[in-house]
DNA sequence: AACGTTCCCGTGAGCGCTCACGGAGCACTG
DNA sequence: CAGTGCTCCGTGAGCGCTCACGGGAACGTT
């Protein structure tokens, strides 16, 4: 038995010459039909086994439905925020019986072109975190049915799932203040671009000071690196600059306990010298030391709504937006 | 412009007999090829749009070689030890211009026979953790390149990813030994089967306490949910029963910090009364509180590894093992 | 004027599989 | 013995697409 032929792959006609019997009988055996003698298909099966026989799955999606197939473009699996949202997509699109290709751009902006040109000419469906206008466009005018996540640009013409960030940047700048605090900094997500632009959490948080009554501007916010070390980095700078801030916003958990982590270990107190709030509500927020106070989002309730949008659009449904209520949850460190 | 007819799907025929072409130049005109004048291309083009058409993956997988699609099974994402070694395969998939298909068993056994039954029709080689002996024979029979990871029961004919926690445990019970521990308790994952069989860590922190004259029995194991909840419970029966134990050292760090946090609250002080160690080296382990000790594996090297051996038996390799070599990582918590 | 070239487009064939049908062989009935 | 039913197996057709080839029109060349 020498090893598979790697020139062209075995197919059912190749079974079936060297086992005496049609295709036919091929394909009874090795689908458990039942119009077939059980001493033929168990011969059958053997010599496909030797053989190295295995169907061709686009063969078998040419005439039958074939698999759904659901592509889910995320940032990188290794920030936290994703897994979850992750989760959440794989359990529905399970329900429904569809297998999900996930994607990763690694956060590069520049990556996010190649990939839905990938997603476009791969997948049935497309759930995705994409910043890139053109990758975005691309993948629209396919005319696959598509989800844009937690992206404040999205074009009308495409469904997206949306966190309300603008309700929670008000519980966020509300409980600090009646905290006491009249000095708060944002540490920015400087990898997301427009970031002055209306809906971003930037804009929303300077809004919502702004509504309370505090002078808040653009001196306020202090642009990070999307890490645990961007945090960390962006804080020095707060610590470095002397403004004076006695409460701290992170653009998401990542970036908050990192630049709370380094302010500890330049001997600030949290929370008594220094608050700290996060976005996201990642579970690892609940862990650290304070334990940190953090605007919550369902994710996986996000990637479950993500699925059920595309589901819809798959039957001619339109476009549409789910939109995901944030909630403050209260810590030791705010 | 009615909404499409979801009976049949649009092919490449529909679109020529509609823009008065044959299908060729719709070929053409859809993938780009030269030959085809840029004014016919443009209008094919916007018949293709209006009626939605959309070309078959399969039919084009048919003729040409088709995409290359990993299957990856994980037993869940929330499990914070997975993301990075998808992160691994994710990454060294796309150098090879792969496709990730990824399916979770929610950490249950008894659904890892329909994922099996899943992937086996649907992907073209497969990664995954699993447990169970019927749904890992159900890959190996279908033929397909398999590599199987973290099972201290993978069958010979198999490639498979390995951690040498051998070694690893020799290194964390030579630690605690050195630090002055004589009596050491091991939060063992109860989901996992035939736990006293030989490679397990269960078995090796038992070897490994033996060899350095530790009186260690299975009196030292205590069963845990693989869970920080799971890691807390199991932390109030080593309490409860009065064992006496001045060491922890947990099956993963999810249990090690979900033991830690439970006995820090029933006022336990770590390390002073008792030290706390754990396995696998998540990121989440240098941000609790006390920073945890822990056997770090470079789980992102996994992933790449196994993908590695998976495109070595595309070409026709047999089966091998690859082993990775943890090392112990001190913190404060011991 | 006859020929080669280039550009654009269309026609068969075939990828590997399953579905729908038909037919051979056998046993059992009236 | 014809008729009926059942079991098992094989034959065409077709899924939607691309590749290889060929052909017509318009141009330029000798």
């Amino acid at each position: 038995m020498p090893a598979n032929d790697r020139s062209r792959r075995i197919t059912i006609d190749d079974v079936a010459r060297s086992a005496g019997v049609s295709r036919q009988t091929v394909s009874r055996a090795v689908n458990d039909k039942p119009e077939i003698d059980p001493a033929t298909r168990q011969r059958v099966l053997l010599v496909a086994q030797s053989m190295g026989y295995r169907p061709s799955r686009f063969a078998r999606g040419m005439v039958g439905p074939g698999l759904t197939t659901l592509g889910l473009v995320i940032a990188d699996v290794l920030n936290p925020f994703f897994p979850e949202v992750v989760s959440g997509v794989l359990a529905a699109a399970d329900e429904r019986g569809w297998q999900v290709a996930v994607y990763s751009t690694g956060s590069a902006l520049e990556r996010e072109t190649a990939v839905a040109e990938t997603v476009v000419n791969h997948v049935d469906a497309c759930i995705a975190f994409l910043l890139d206008p053109g990758a975005i466009e691309l993948i629209r005018r396919s005319g696959m049915p598509f989800v844009l996540l937690d992206n404040e640009h999205r074009p009308p013409a495409v469904s997206g799932g949306r966190i309300d960030f603008a309700g929670g940047m008000r519980q966020v700048v509300g409980h600090l203040v009646e905290r006491g605090h009249r000095r708060i900094v944002m540490l920015d997500d400087r990898g997301r671009p427009d970031a002055g632009d209306r809906g971003t959490r930037h804009s929303l948080f300077l809004g919502a000071a702004a509504e309370l009554g505090l002078p808040a501007d653009e001196s306020w916010v202090f642009p990070a690196a999307n890490s645990l070390d961007g945090g960390a980095a962006a804080m020095d700078d707060v610590l470095d600059t002397g403004f004076g801030a006695t409460a701290v916003l992170g653009y998401n958990d990542l970036i908050a306990i990192g630049a709370m982590r380094r302010a500890r270990d330049r001997g600030v107190r949290v929370p008594e010298d220094c608050a700290f709030v996060g976005c996201d509500g990642l579970t690892l927020s609940r862990l650290v030391d304070p334990p940190l106070t953090t605007l919550t989002v369902d994710k996986e309730l996000l990637g479950r709504a993500a699925v059920r949008q595309v589901a819809a659009q798959m039957t001619g449904a339109g476009t549409g937006e789910t939109v995901i209520e944030p909630r403050l949850v209260v810590r030791a460190s705010s």
